[in-house]
DNA sequence: TATGCACCCTGTAGTCACTACAGGGTCAAG
DNA sequence: CTTGACCCTGTAGTGACTACAGGGTGCATA
């Protein structure tokens, strides 16, 4: 039975150690024990959970999500229905992030394209912050 | 000489009245006269400077970067390279993070693709998120 | 005149997901 | 026996707002 420290732990997962403490303090890892000298001491448990929780930060989930799809990898009977489900929701998002970013770099690109180089006074890219010209 | 209230400065240029005011504590927006009631007094100036700053925003440029590009707007007579730099720098930081998204979609995508709807045991998402296979 | 209502004021705390201390204790090696 | 790496708790900071609580102002209507 392997027996881990808090920076080992962080060390195995790519983590750091004060967000380790910081998912215990939300409830995301459980509290473990603790040696005599009241260090936290892990196992292969922690060591799992926290690779997931990682990976899934890793995929973009909010922690909230990650809690339901830690949730829900403990009822293995059930139907992954609802893993899909939050999965899916996430894809969405991301796909009108990247919808988002896309229009805004067109717009960038655009601004930047027009300027020439010049004096404040007649640059193009103040010129379209400020619409309708004042200070 | 058009005087305006906080709520109608917040309309003119959809922002929120909060918002407003925090612009203020920080310093982004100058400390507006006050009216007998003590009711902050705007005018077409201010206006002008809020305007600046949501478009700014809604371009993605930081608090930080609107700052300096209110600084640089005010020195007409210099050459706008600066302002170049900003937007520049902001553009190369929007493309990043597109081609980062683009890659986060695609893992999803190809995770859900491989989703049986099957029981949480045999789930390819949870299976995906946990590569060791623990609780 | 009273009263209701929309608006304004200050100050503080909450959001998200950490990160960074300050000020101390523990443990193994040299 | 001391040095250094590690660990502990608790609090505050990040960015860019947002959301109260608890009060004051100003105008229209009954």
């Amino acid at each position: 039975m392997t027996r881990l420290a808090i920076g080992d732990l962080a060390k195995a997962t790519g983590t750091k150690v004060e967000t380790v403490r910081y998912y215990e303090r939300i409830g995301l890892l459980p509290e473990p024990g603790r040696t005599a000298g009241n260090y936290r001491s892990y196992d292969d448990g922690d060591l799992g959970r926290l690779s997931f929780i990682r990976r899934a930060r890793d995929l973009g989930f909010s922690l909230d999500q990650v809690r339901e799809l830690l949730g829900l990898a403990d009822q293995r009977d059930r139907s992954c229905e609802a893993v899909d489900v939050i999965a899916r929701q996430h894809l969405a998002e991301v796909e009108r992030k990247i919808a988002d970013l896309n229009a805004l770099r067109d717009e960038l690109a655009d601004i930047l394209g027009r300027c020439r180089h010049g004096t404040v006074a007649e640059c193009r890219i103040i010129e379209t912050l400020a619409p309708a010209a004042s200070a």
